[in-house]
DNA sequence: GCCTTGATATGATTGAAATCATATTGGAGA
DNA sequence: TCTCCAATATGATTTCAATCATATCAAGGC
């Protein structure tokens, strides 16, 4: 089932698709066909500097949406690359934005979705603006980023996985946090 | 004048006052009242971490708007601080989403405003996550972020002053860009 | 079961940004 | 005009994350 601004909108404007690992749903520079809501899988949004390093703007999870401010663009500003085989929903966009302007709840609704992102970019920026990476692992562990494995989770704090396992196994020994198993770990409650 | 979306709005909904330089227009936690257009001057958007630190997660400028994602929101999520004595004005959070619920025009550019803030904080991102000073600085010159003075820009993309300074500095012996006067530069077409 | 592979983990070294220090400059205000 | 002050600017040193290297571990494929 859909979640909630995009459960009022008709399969006439739904595609439901299957991308294998590997996949790019789309390209940085592309013409903009809609936005995208993940059934099953994930999927990163990712920029390249112009040396080539990656930079992963976003992760998508299973039930989450992503490139919903396509509909006010024209080209998409990032790749979006399939972490695993997902099975993801395309809204068209002229599709939503017909119901956008005749439904208020419909608007209202999006509308918060993309405040929500605003605030959570914002905690990003903040995130990202700790320079000491034992605190910035630390900040990241509570904004609940390492959910897949450590490198990914590094990756997405802006360090190099070595720097955060040694930051993870520090936070440790100082009794910040708690090791559950090999990658896994869990804030303690005095912090 | 104000800008596009907002100009649909009737004179009840907005609050005209003014700061003064030093001022807090409101306070993270505050219970939201709407959100604001700066007619003149120049405001903050900050955080402080744990430790005290602080951190500039936005800063808005005469003919811009802040704290849009308010309208949805029940508390404030940052610190708005007025840089210098500024006007601006304020649109009621109820009255807003009065129009919004009635006026599909103004609910889609207002949509719009919000996409556009998602990729503003997406680049960012991109800029925050380029390790290498110079090529940082040079990145912050591109997407125009100097625009004050050299401390608000460091701090704007997550450097310290003195590090700034030797990128400039750096940057203009190379020929990328050009000082135009004291604590003022411009890019080069060539790049 | 065994081999491959990629994640986890940690040690050693390097390099670049932070920090500390210290001038210099230009503008605001007395 | 002179003073004060913060921004600009750069030098010296330190710190710490990146990098390179290497070992272990667990899961998946054969």
């Amino acid at each position: 089932m859909l979640p909630s601004p995009f459960s009022k909108l008709s399969q006439s404007v739904q595609k439901q698709m299957t991308v294998q690992k590997g996949m790019h749903i789309f390209r940085e520079g592309a013409p903009t066909t809609g936005m995208f809501f993940i059934a099953s899988g994930s999927v990163e949004l990712r920029r390249y500097s112009r040396d080539g390093s990656m930079i992963v703007i976003h992760t998508a999870k299973t039930g989450s949406t992503f490139a919903e401010a396509s509909l006010f663009s024209n080209h998409y500003h990032c790749d979006a690359y399939a972490l695993e085989s997902s099975e993801i929903i395309e809204f068209n966009k002229q599709g939503v934005m017909e119901v956008f302007k005749t439904n208020s709840e419909f608007a209202s609704e999006l509308s918060q979705a993309f405040a929500r992102q605003i605030q959570s970019y914002r905690r990003k920026i903040e995130l990202l603006a700790i320079r000491n990476a034992q605190e910035r692992v630390y900040f990241g562990l509570v904004e609940g980023l390492l959910q897949t494995d450590i490198k990914s989770f590094a990756s997405e704090i802006g360090l190099t996985h070595e720097v955060v396992y040694r930051a993870l196994s520090k936070l440790e020994k100082l009794g910040k946090i708690e090791k559950t198993g090999r990658g896994k770990f869990c804030l303690q409650q005095n912090g």
